[in-house]
DNA sequence: CAAACACGTCGAAGCGCTTCGACGAGCCCT
DNA sequence: AGGGCTCGTCGAAGCGCTTCGACGTGTTTG
């Protein structure tokens, strides 16, 4: 390994000097500058990444911690742990990758090791367990999700509230009155995570003040599980025909199991999704759906992170407005004489 | 933050002492042992990574590279890197995370610095511009995948060859004579990625031997791009009665357009699917399936690595053999006289 | 019964870097 | 012309840990 000394060396100064070329922290000569550089490149330097996170306190590193569950919404936690590596790296950091499995002592241990510089934590609950150690160890800090209780905290999230009162408007618009919701599995919603149960939320407030009726069921996803779940659907709410559907993978086995009812989307009965744009567009029928923006969370979580390293933006909460994209899975309701 | 010099001060020993405790490199008496350790956890210590890593030269970090490439693949990316960090947490370490963006340069920057004790990489090409670099650094490390010169690597994959040929003979067994292969997107080929290009060589030789037609389409996945795939392979062979998918994406589309042109799944054509068994299982028909284990890969990888980082362990090439579930998706050809 | 050997503990020397204060050299200002 | 700048560079002091050799003690062994 050639260290800072021989690259000073080689170049014919000292090693602070070297040091302060690569930091920029002090002017430095342009010629020096340059010798110091080629040597750097002639000698294949690399900075010890230890021994600078002991001498400055500072690892460059973000922690990013992804749940371990894959029971849901696989596409866009990659979607958006990528999105927070390629922004990290842009800005000099790199990504420590956490999974749930850890939970609080994961928070602990980065912390009080000085692995990471900040964390990343996706897969917020409402009433997070990581979230009161995580004031407390001072540690700057990024949520993907938004608690119920977010004071002293930056969030970056959808405004799921504002999803799910969109959805419920796009189908009132178009004169549906009895709508469906399927949700994710049971358990997300049993473990209170907060995008599920604010869009629920969302969807309820609005369709009340809409005078619209609305029926919840959690689904598993997968073909059997939604066959399951519709065909309750349809026993309690015959005359639904609106959904809103907020969950990956049960998208295409509910297009699947309407049409071998007879339904035809959208002629029969509308379908609104909750999903990234890439799932809507390749569905067997284009659907009108609101975006779920992986990418643009990830990057907006690092630039807010980052921000708060170098001193820079205080604790905020971030919502992005939910876009509905009209496609080809959501028209005016049947009229009423169907009944 | 509290310092091992503060613990020794704490417990009313040197500092090396506890160090030793911590690391258990040299025999401890009990009692002192069990002061220190009492120490520590009133103090709430924790080692400093960058010191420890500094003075050890290990990282206890191991850097995983994935691709930044959205385009294919997703939940076996996602489930493999999830099976990566867990295990690694079990044996001690962190994992990096890495993207595929930077390319060679991220081998050589993190080799460099120190930062990570070794890598794992996935998504890896035949002919991949990272592996010189990877022999070069003599850094310990594994690939997922299989390049086409595995001299001085260890890799593990599935081995991808006998997948295609376990997919061909299935479909021979039941009759079938004209096999459509719909793969991966265009792009994954022409990279000449490990996976596709073997998996489509075990077909080919396979479906040779066996006297079989067999035809190769790369498909994006999504509705419509299988729809056009699909239209192409029943112009060029109409009689073709199976179907091997290695695409996920293209899965339920797939089979959302046999049965719109009526035909009847397994009864009319018989569908093989190499993917992760969740997806098969939760198919609008059960799909006989190569699963890509790919919660095994990611352990026995790091498994792998773990072993070379303590010594054990030498290059290898671990290829995992696939596993044919028959569901219901394939059955008897149906007769010939259909001609 | 002295020599040999664990065993448990300590002190000190670094690991490779950042950063602070110091210092000479050239500059401007009055 | 001399005091006060700024600019570019250097030396040295750590950052918090690991690890090596050394040093009692207590225990075995020929």
């Amino acid at each position: 390994m050639v260290t800072l000394a021989e690259v000073a060396q080689h170049a014919g100064v000292s090693a602070s000097t070297v040091s302060y070329v690569l930091s920029g922290k002090r002017s430095i000569s342009a010629a020096t500058r340059q010798r110091v550089e080629e040597s750097i490149r002639e000698l294949g330097y690399h900075p010890n990444a230890g021994a600078r996170a002991l001498a400055s306190s500072r690892s460059n590193i973000i922690a990013l911690m992804v749940p371990l569950r894959t029971d849901m919404y696989v596409p866009v936690m990659m979607e958006i742990a990528i999105a927070v590596a390629t922004t990290a790296r842009a800005h000099g950091y790199d990504v420590l990758l956490l999974t749930g499995e850890e939970g609080p002592d994961a928070v602990r241990r980065v912390t009080g090791s000085g692995l990471a510089d900040a964390m990343i934590l996706m897969d917020v609950e409402l009433d997070d367990e990581r979230l009161p150690l995580l004031r407390a160890s001072g540690q700057p800090s990024v949520l993907i999700g938004l608690p119920a209780d977010a004071t002293g905290l930056t969030c970056v999230d959808l405004d799921f509230t504002a999803t799910g009162a969109l959805c419920v408007e796009h189908l009132a618009m178009l004169g549906h009155r009895d709508i469906a919701v399927v949700g994710e599995a049971a358990a997300v919603y049993e473990r209170h995570t907060g995008f599920a149960e604010r869009t629920l939320e969302g969807l309820r407030t609005r369709a009340g003040e809409l005078g619209m009726r609305l029926l919840h069921r959690p689904c598993e996803g997968g073909y059997d599980a939604m066959a399951v779940t519709l065909a309750r659907i349809f026993d309690e709410r015959p005359d639904t025909t609106g959904f809103v559907v907020q969950n990956e993978s049960a998208v295409e086995p509910l297009l699947a199991l309407l049409r071998q009812r007879g339904l035809a989307v959208p002629e029969d009965v509308s379908v609104v999704a909750v999903c990234p744009d890439q799932v809507a567009v390749q569905a067997s029928v284009r659907l009108t759906a609101v975006a779920v923006p992986a990418q643009e969370m990830g990057r907006r979580a690092v630039d807010r992170l980052v921000a708060k390293l170098e001193g820079r933006g205080e604790d905020e909460v971030v919502l992005l407005a939910p876009e509905l994209s009209v496609r080809a899975s959501t028209g005016p309701a049947p009229s009423a004489a169907r009944h």
